[in-house]
DNA sequence: ACCACCTGTCAGAAAAATCTTACAAGGTTA
DNA sequence: TAACCTTGTAAGATTTTTCTGACAGGTGGT
């Protein structure tokens, strides 16, 4: 089971990186889209995005979804969730009491 | 001159950290302390503290001051400071239009 | 002088994140 | 078949972050 600071550490974690943040920017102001058409939008590299995507979804703030195109093809769209995350030294302090413990042997 | 994109970027990274959400709480929770004796709360070396501090104080999120001690002693004392940041997909969009190019020749 | 605190910083190791390149596989169209 | 689009992923290099250990200096007390 995962802890409210574990996973506010991984929501900003995810959000800690400036093309994550250009993802999320992409995605909300164009809409929905899938891998290949973002990648070009953006301007880096489709293994790229992908690795990049992938942490916005395990944070829980992307979703995905394959769907099929009018010709047939497999397309992969993503989409934005609607997180809303407070940062206040409260909330934070509040946060971090529920974090794992730092050793090799605890993580589920 | 940074741009709001830039320092959201940076106050995100400097709390995606298990030591640093710690030091947070610990702040907060117990009140303003110096160096050594917070490294002494959370159990990290102060070198790290020092490091991870140096971030926190770079992001405006805690702030230090040196003091003198009753015994003539210089304590470095930190505190945090009341940030207040809103993460959602509308806040992160609209932050990530101001973010710094990616080139190398465009850092201030 | 020595010990016990405090402060900072530096060099190098270790770990984690990032990025590129290349591969493998699917479908559609010519 | 070949060309063009889509998908995922794996290996290896590069870069960044994190962490340790050692050093240097300050003050006060024994």
């Amino acid at each position: 089971m995962k802890s409210e600071g574990d996973r506010l550490l991984e929501s900003l974690a995810a959000l800690a990186n400036p093309h994550r943040l250009r993802i999320i920017e992409a995605l909300q102001t164009n809409g929905r889209t899938y891998v290949s058409q973002l990648a070009r939008e953006i301007g880096i590299s489709r293994p790229l995005l992908h690795l990049h995507l992938r942490k916005l979804e395990d944070a829980g703030l992307v979703t995905s979804r394959l769907e099929l195109s009018d010709e047939g093809k497999a397309l992969n769209f993503y989409e934005v969730l609607p997180f809303d995350i407070a940062l206040t030294p409260t909330s934070v302090a509040d946060a971090a009491q529920s974090l794992s413990p730092p050793s090799k042997t605890s993580e589920a």
